[in-house]
DNA sequence: AAAAAAAATGTAAACGGTTACATTTATCAA
DNA sequence: TTGATAAATGTAACCGTTTACATTTTTTTT
């Protein structure tokens, strides 16, 4: 079973009777080469089967025209739309991707990490897991002039490039409009308040509170780990409560989708008793009942955003060294999740 | 913004007065290098920040240690359960995953294919998109004997390795269990019959009407793209039936949702007028109402499987050359969206 | 037709590992 | 102490590109 042997320029040189400088000018199609000559070459090149050998380009380039992705979790429309968004521009730019997800995880994130920078890609796209305490795991890419820009879930520390949505306001839309539907008890279901995504929505809801004059109960405030089980907890926290509360707001479609299934089960109504808004605009949204309403965060944006700046610097033109943010358009939807009247 | 310098074995071997040779021995844990020396490399590597070079390593070893994936669509459930199968079995094994994905396009999948053969992809694993009309994309492999698993969407031709479920006895325990309720005029809302995986499903819902002395009526046969839009023309084309059918056998669980919705804003109940079971078994099945029954089509083992089968090859152990087909455990699991009794 | 300028091509040294083979050093038996 | 053997280390070629610099060929100018 032995391999054919792989055709090199040394072949194609040899076999034209030139030397492998001009085969290497005429595949990278340097215009010093001549027309004549070029076409000669490419055409045994196609002939013979010839493919570049990646390796020792690189190795002479000293670069590796990768991009590495940290996400969280794969099994996420939102994950997913910006992966696509990546692979749109990344390819586009004739990049490879190396994807990698920590499952939420801050010691696999942290190896996750290791292994992209000993992998030596050029640059690296990153949201943050949920159980992640610090940066310290970035630092060596920071060492190296290896840019890293984080989305979604990211950390405003050090001189980081980030690209999210403005999770607040979008918390206070969502709360607003609650309110603006006549709730007054609403609940918040959210995961760990130290991601800045949860923080920050967290903020918004309180401030619509505020601003129309319903005081914070902290007994309303839910987190878990956006987990199908622990959703269904959250929603049988809520049901528990005396007075039933007539709305919640919940940081994650699915997690607002369990806790819709949940809520009627148990024979409450929607959006009648308990009205709800989730968040992401996932396509779950319009298959469940009734209707679930939503901020939507377009993914496919935020992920081409991302790897658009992240390329332009790599490439020089632009630089990311002075852009600090970069905010996503984001926008309420509304569906009969939560219109009350 | 001078990158700093990378440590290279040179550099240790110089600082220590050895030679390379010892040096790429030590970092490879040879056992012919002394415990003393090796203690020392591996101390000075970590301090001075040594990272391999893979290209120089892969270079000389006239191996990527790379698996390409080429995949039809990343916004579904089931494909990402296989990475995250192939991911797992792939990262064990030390190998780095390519993922391409084609969008249903078969000139995509053409282009997808040509670049992971130019990136000297070690293996190959691959599901074929609804538009592929041939193998001839895979050829350059087989001529360079890489190792090729096909997995869900398939062609037999040749002598291919396909991981794959009994689509055909799928089909049928489907159809069975939609009769078995007292349903008698049950569409099938599939995809191009051309793919193995609907045309054997389809086989298996003609086997059971069979067996159950029902005849086949071939306008019940609705074909669609798996889109949202061709969902909701195909649920229309149902509605419009006279006399209505009492059940659909839907070939994918969005596209089943999808219908189930539409059919509900017609005021049809399921499963008391129509009765549904999907295929997948995605996390959909259980948020949307009534719950979708459907086939239980475990993804992760198909990745597990198709990725191990193939580092087995690589590595020597098995050998792909006479193994054909692997078939997946695969089970109906009933719902409410078809329990008419 | 010769000189100068421009275009095309060639030479050879990197890039950073791996490894067959050669050499040195350590260990042990007689 | 010596020679034989085993253990450890070293030398140098190779993997397939890219590219600075050198050389040759072609074109233009006078």
């Amino acid at each position: 079973m032995s391999k054919k042997k792989e055709v090199t320029i040394y072949d194609i040189a040899s076999a034209l009777n030139i030397s492998i400088a001009t085969v290497s000018r005429a595949l990278k199609n340097d215009p010093v080469v001549s027309k004549r000559t070029k076409k000669k070459i490419f055409d045994l090149a196609e002939k013979m089967g010839y493919r570049t050998n990646h390796f020792a380009r690189n190795l002479r380039n000293q670069k590796t025209n990768t991009i590495g992705v940290i996400v969280h979790e794969l099994n996420s429309n939102f994950i997913t739309s910006v992966l696509a968004g990546i692979e749109k521009v990344t390819a586009e730019a004739g990049y490879d991707l190396i994807i990698a997800h920590s499952s939420e995880s801050f010691s696999k994130e942290i190896a996750n990490a290791k292994n992209l920078f000993h992998k030596r890609v050029d640059g690296l796209i990153a949201s943050l897991s949920l159980e992640t305490k610090n940066l310290d795991h970035f630092k060596s890419f920071e060492e190296k002039n290896v840019p890293v820009i984080f989305f979604d879930r990211v950390e405003q520390e050090g001189n980081n490039t980030v690209v999210v949505i403005d999770n607040d306001k979008c918390g206070y839309q969502a709360t607003q409009h609650l309110i603006q539907q006549g709730c007054k008890r609403i609940v918040h279901i959210t995961s760990n308040l130290k991601r800045n995504v949860y923080s920050k929505r967290f903020k918004g809801y309180k401030e619509a509170l505020a601003d129309n004059g319903i005081p914070y109960d902290e007994k309303l405030l839910i987190i878990n780990d956006l987990s199908e089980r622990a959703a269904i907890e959250s929603t049988m926290k809520m049901l528990k409560m005396n007075p039933l509360p007539d709305a919640a707001f919940i940081t994650n479609d699915f997690v607002a989708a369990i806790c819709m299934r949940t809520l009627k089960e148990n024979n409450i109504k929607i959006p009648e008793d308990i009205a709800i808004v989730g968040f992401n605009n996932d396509a779950i949204c319009t298959l469940v009942e009734p209707a679930l309403s939503t901020i939507n965060y377009p993914g496919i944006d935020v992920g081409e955003v991302a790897a658009s700046n992240l390329i332009n610097h790599l490439k020089g033109i632009g630089n990311l060294q002075n852009t600090n943010t970069i905010i996503i358009r984001s926008n309420l939807i509304i569906r009969k999740s939560s219109l009350k009247k």
